[in-house]
DNA sequence: TATTGTTATACTCTATAACTATA
DNA sequence: TATAGTTATAGAGTATAACAATA
């Protein structure tokens, strides 16, 4: 009986820290843009929504030095969490004196936190404990310290 | 003298290993693609260049279930490497039988993985060598265990 | 019938440039 | 002058749908 097993394609890129990043990070995003998506909300509004919430009078140009979006993109999606009414704008004499969140845009805030702790749980689960601490603090100190200005 | 602290912005996604997975990845593939760009490739050029090198008569579809790129993706992508002379397109009878480098396309990939890995290298070096191994493996785990169809 | 390759199309996210208005 | 907000625009990456050709 013939037995000639097929060569497995190699990949030279698994070696690569950067590449498993990327492909463990895009995982995580689709998964998450996937359960987020029940709530009318892309994964990038809803990161500005949980800041909002959680820094009431935020200005536009904070939430993007923040989250490392640039101010230019900010502003669309801004404009659109208020036009759904999830964000407050406060103006004082025409001028911007930050955001906020409504009633209905901080009770969805919260249902979105809940789903990324949630999606972060069934995927980071057979990891354990210590050694996903160790990931959170070691990814932390790449991006933060790399002084990464947004412009 | 007055000496009221400013509040600090916070930041509850932060404690979010799916956020920091996000933010990590964002700052490698900018570096790289920066680097990248050098060479005149992009980032999903290039990892598609090194892993037909890598394969001498890979097919399209299996570069794709390879890299996590659909097939309707790698097509435009396959069809840029061949017009540049990076990567030959072998036929037989009309069919294709796989995709091969050219001399220059194995050269450039040469070239290209050398760039990643110093990429890596100089990203990762604060973190001690048993960290980013003990990362490598897990984040492996996560995606590749995930039995992720492409589609 | 299942797989491969292709085209068309749309969406998300990010980037730069240029403009206005305000402190 | 520096900061904030906006608009327009482009590019990279990924998604689905539909079709033709082949094993």
């Amino acid at each position: 009986m013939s037995t000639i097993s097929k060569a497995r394609t190699s990949n030279p890129l698994e070696d690569h820290l950067g590449y498993q990043l990327r492909r463990a990070s895009s995982l995580v995003m689709a998964t998450l843009a996937d359960r987020l998506a029940d709530l009318g909300l892309t994964i990038v509004e809803t990161s500005i929504l949980i800041l909002v919430d959680a820094n009431s009078g935020i200005f536009q140009s904070e939430i993007g030095r923040t989250l490392g979006i640039k101010r230019a993109n900010v502003a669309p999606l801004a404009a659109a969490l208020e036009r759904r009414g999830l964000v407050l704008r406060s103006t004082s004499g025409g001028r911007s004196i930050g955001l906020s969140t409504s009633a209905e845009g901080h009770e969805l805030a919260i249902r979105a936190e809940a789903i990324m702790k949630d999606n972060d749980r069934s995927l980071f689960d057979r990891l354990d404990a210590p050694l996903r601490l160790a990931m959170l603090q070691a990814l932390a100190l790449l991006w933060r310290t790399d002084a990464a200005p947004v412009e």
